[in-house]
DNA sequence: GATTTTTTTTGATCCATGTCAAAAAAAGAT
DNA sequence: ATCTTTTTTTGACATGGATCAAAAAAAATC
């Protein structure tokens, strides 16, 4: 749990309250490797924080899987739309490694919102996911095979480490053949 | 102004006073085709909704302009990133065609924070949006060129039958030649 | 540590889209 | 209405990345 003050400290102050309400109402799981933490056609109420290990996010479009993103250590993830939207989730949540996970669920978050300083970070965080995933896109969407290998390699390099050939392949929208002849001669 | 009110009142019920604090703090603009609504270096401290006509939200890249968003009636913008960050605009938005819009500014936004309907909108609109953006993303990674601009037909008819096709192209990644083409033989 | 399964690499070929150049069409200016 | 500028279309050719198949390497299992 102390991971996660420590991340959230980073941007704001959080004082012995706030600090003891966090730890009531985050839960910490504990994943083995290849397990769904959430499935399609469920709702999905949490959003979660990896304290250890690397998830991974897809969909299935003509009975292909096709990976959006993966998740490292320190970073917050859920199926955007389905939280926001209260919908049915179409993305699937997998852990790629034995992995600890803090969540908050929606009941929860509405609890901490009492909570000033959890409110402020929320803020931030959600403008900061809101940005980097505009600015992604449209970074994404110009480039070709390569430059997006050394993109990804900047902003997410665990991801780029641990991370199968095909699911990054797969982010990159190319097929796993060519990421890998990009490697070769990089 | 009535656009805008009848606009939130499809996501919440705005009473007499939120709609007063509205008028009071919202301000409105005309803009000539072509005339540049943000630019390239400066800071960002508002948030559009689009009135009448059109703009396009571009940058530069090696010289090149890259046209990210187009927007039409009834939708917000900003310069996401540098909104959110606070920080010098990379983006440029300029109108398509004579334009007004209507706008808040940070300062009002938090002013508006006080009457609860406006936050529960926000909120919302964040999701949405959110939402929105990481739906896209994951899509239209997937796509050839073809099937992104069916897809853009689908969620951005708009933009799609005012725009010029240089920006479409752009939007897709793609060449205006390529998309020419498929216009031809769709 | 040998065997099976999964993942990555390599090769050959094909197709979608890019590039460059020029013509045609449309829009804007006088 | 005519002329000029901008935008769109068309053609010829080049290329990045896809596809299919098989080999090599790595990881998991017994």
């Amino acid at each position: 749990m102390q991971q996660l003050i420590d991340y959230i400290n980073q941007y704001v102050r959080l004082n012995e309250e706030a600090i003891s309400e966090l730890c009531k109402l985050a839960e910490q799981d504990l994943w083995n490797k290849n397990e769904f933490i959430l499935e399609a056609g469920q709702r999905c109420n949490k959003i979660w924080f990896v304290k250890s290990g690397m998830v991974r996010k897809f969909h299935l479009f003509n009975g292909k899987e096709i990976t959006t993103w993966i998740h490292c250590e320190n970073e917050f993830f859920t199926s955007v739309s389905a939280y926001f939207h209260k919908s049915l989730s179409n993305e699937i949540i997998q852990t790629c490694e034995p992995t600890e996970t803090i969540c908050i669920t929606r009941e929860n978050s509405i609890l901490l919102s009492k909570v000033p300083q959890i409110v402020t970070f929320t803020n931030i965080l959600m403008g900061e996911q809101f940005a980097g995933i505009d600015q992604n896109t449209k970074e994404f969407n110009m480039m070709n095979a390569r430059e997006k290998y050394k993109y990804l390699q900047k902003i997410a390099p665990e991801m780029i480490k641990r991370a199968k050939l095909g699911y990054i392949a797969s982010i990159m929208g190319i097929t796993q053949e060519t990421l890998s002849r990009i490697r070769k001669r990089l």
